[in-house]
DNA sequence: GTAGTTCAGGCAAACGTTTGCGCGAATCGT
DNA sequence: ACGATTCGCGCAAACGTTTGCCTGAACTAC
């Protein structure tokens, strides 16, 4: 590893102190307009680059440019999106992303947070895998910036940006329920993330708001993967009296629902109707068209770092809660 | 902020000197037991974490346990799937993930590379931007270990993990023809890309091999992006003798042309048979389902990552070339 | 019993920055 | 023309580690 130039290199060669070095980068303090010139002069040559190490070791605070974004699985495509938006507000303001997957796993979103602290991050972004999650609230207690997207905090007032999950499952629902619907089964989330619950009521109020019952021999709850979703949606088809519609509630899940229902063969949506949130990238051209409720998930992400951006540099100000809203696109599964 | 426990904190508590506290942690130099015992209590009291930023300030070499990787797209579900492939191996190894987007953007790419160095990242894996990047040239002559993923840098001898893209493209292009089909449009991948190259050589070969001569006006060439893919195939339908088979370079070309298709409402694969490179969601269950070249996407993260940690350890080793194989999933629409 | 060797752990330098403090020179106000 | 302010810049400490060197003490070998 050659050694890189640092400070003292160019001070050398510009024949000031380094302290002078450090100031006219950071464009702090007094200089002279020639003792600046020499100093960008040195700079060039020795294709100076400052060392983002030293700087954040010795700036317990503030513009590190370095933030943290931790999420479920980059597999995902809705997190994937929103790992974009993230990433582009970054870029466009010289921030860089450290990104960690932690797949649901509370050990791992442990271990990731505690390298996000020791890598002194100015903040990090996250949909905390609870309500309430110690470890992250571990965090914010320490002092870092955090803002929570997707899934929400119980306690403590951050700021957060999330989606309407209610309203957009209840448009879902209420639309199958336009379609002559009255057995609609349901692929539900894990019944301990917000959106997983906001989800499920979002289909019982359009239930409720049609004087429909709801029927709980309907009701499945999958934990987001593929699998679950192929899985859970047999089980539903298998039964005596299946479900006419199905309202599925993630992206993943449902691509695994239209697994179960290709092998048995069933048309949509004359035998079985169906509906999912998330986007998925083929939904358009599938046969059919599948109506799904799109989730704004750059925006999300885009939302979440410029709150995040606004809170490290004014650390005081009053947390601020986004909810976006999701829109029903209706095409031809339901 | 509050302050973090820092060595001398712990050390106190445990009324040891800090380079003490520093050889248990580490594991090097031989320390009593009893004082082990006190300095771990002391830690544990104190929720001790080493930082991660001096440690990196002060290591120049080794083991900082930070790995960068620079891909174009997290969108593009190769990649997500090829991030989640160093990610996993990384993690097992205690290295955490830097990741960013360079959009192709020779600007952003710089920076980026840039950022991996400031922050003296252990080692970075990407796909070059051309296949001689003088940017990531820099780098490696820098010293940093460097692995190439998808595409192959043509200067240097760098490790590298790459997909066999001609033997993917012949097989994809030898079933079109076996097939029946005569006219085989293409949608190629960037002409300066060397899978894109590779592809499309694949394309001619398969040709050759049944004695068949590549129409040039069947040729297109996209930027490996959906809405291009739309586009050159509309062109291509639109002409006066149009292919009767597609062959797409990659999964988010396919997508677009299958929007194509979806627009003039033609049968696959009666009317036009499609064939595509990259896997996608929904291909499977895809009305009919996607006949498509796999490539292990996941595999290459996964190797690259194992390659560039043997690399970090022992940078003497002579450096590895490892060429996957994709595999040809024959469904229906061809 | 003495010299040599190992063991445990302390001291302080170094990594590359940022920044409070200080100081001579120049500029200013009157 | 002289004290006061400002300007431009250098000095050195600090951030939290790792690590080479050193030093007593204990142990080994003869």
């Amino acid at each position: 590893m050659k050694k890189e130039p640092s400070l003292v290199d160019v001070a050398r060669r510009a024949k000031v102190n380094i302290s002078t070095v450090s100031r006219t980068i950071n464009k702090t303090g007094k200089i002279g307009a020639d003792t600046q010139a020499r100093v960008f002069k040195a700079m060039k040559e020795l294709r100076y680059k400052p060392n983002r190490v030293a700087r954040r070791l010795r700036m317990r605070d503030g513009s590190t440019h370095l933030l943290g974004l931790i999420i479920p699985n980059i597999q995902n495509i809705f997190f994937a999106d929103l790992a974009r938006g993230v990433e582009d507000v970054a870029y466009r303001n010289n921030f860089a992303v450290l990104l960690c997957n932690y797949d649901e796993d509370p050990d791992k979103e442990r271990f990731y947070l505690d390298v996000m602290q020791a890598e002194s991050v100015d903040g990090i972004i996250l949909p905390p895998i609870h309500e309430n999650d110690p470890a992250v609230l571990q965090v914010v207690e320490n002092g870092t910036p955090v803002v929570c997207v997707d899934r929400s905090l119980s306690s403590g007032n951050l700021d957060k940006v999330e989606i309407d999950n209610h309203s957009g499952a209840f448009a879902a629902v209420e639309h199958i329920i336009k379609q002559g619907h009255r057995r609609i089964g349901l692929i539900g989330g894990p019944a301990d993330s917000s959106t997983g619950r906001e989800r499920f009521r979002g289909y019982k109020d359009a239930h409720a708001a049609a004087g429909l019952t709801v029927k709980s021999d309907l009701l499945r709850f999958g934990d987001y993967k593929q699998e679950s979703g192929q899985r859970l949606t047999e089980e539903l088809l298998a039964l005596a009296n299946p479900p006419t519609a199905l309202f599925v509630c993630n992206g993943l899940m449902t691509a695994g629902a239209l697994e179960s229902i290709a092998a048995r063969g069933l048309r949509i949506p004359k035998q079985i109707a169906i509906v999912g949130f998330d986007e998925l990238p083929l939904a358009d051209v599938f046969n059919p068209p599948l109506t799904m409720v799109r989730q704004p998930a750059y925006e999300v992400g885009k939302s979440a770092a410029e709150l995040l951006l606004k809170r490290i540099e004014e650390p005081g100000r009053p947390a601020t809660s986004l909810k976006l809203l999701p829109t029903l696109i209706i095409r031809k599964s339901c």
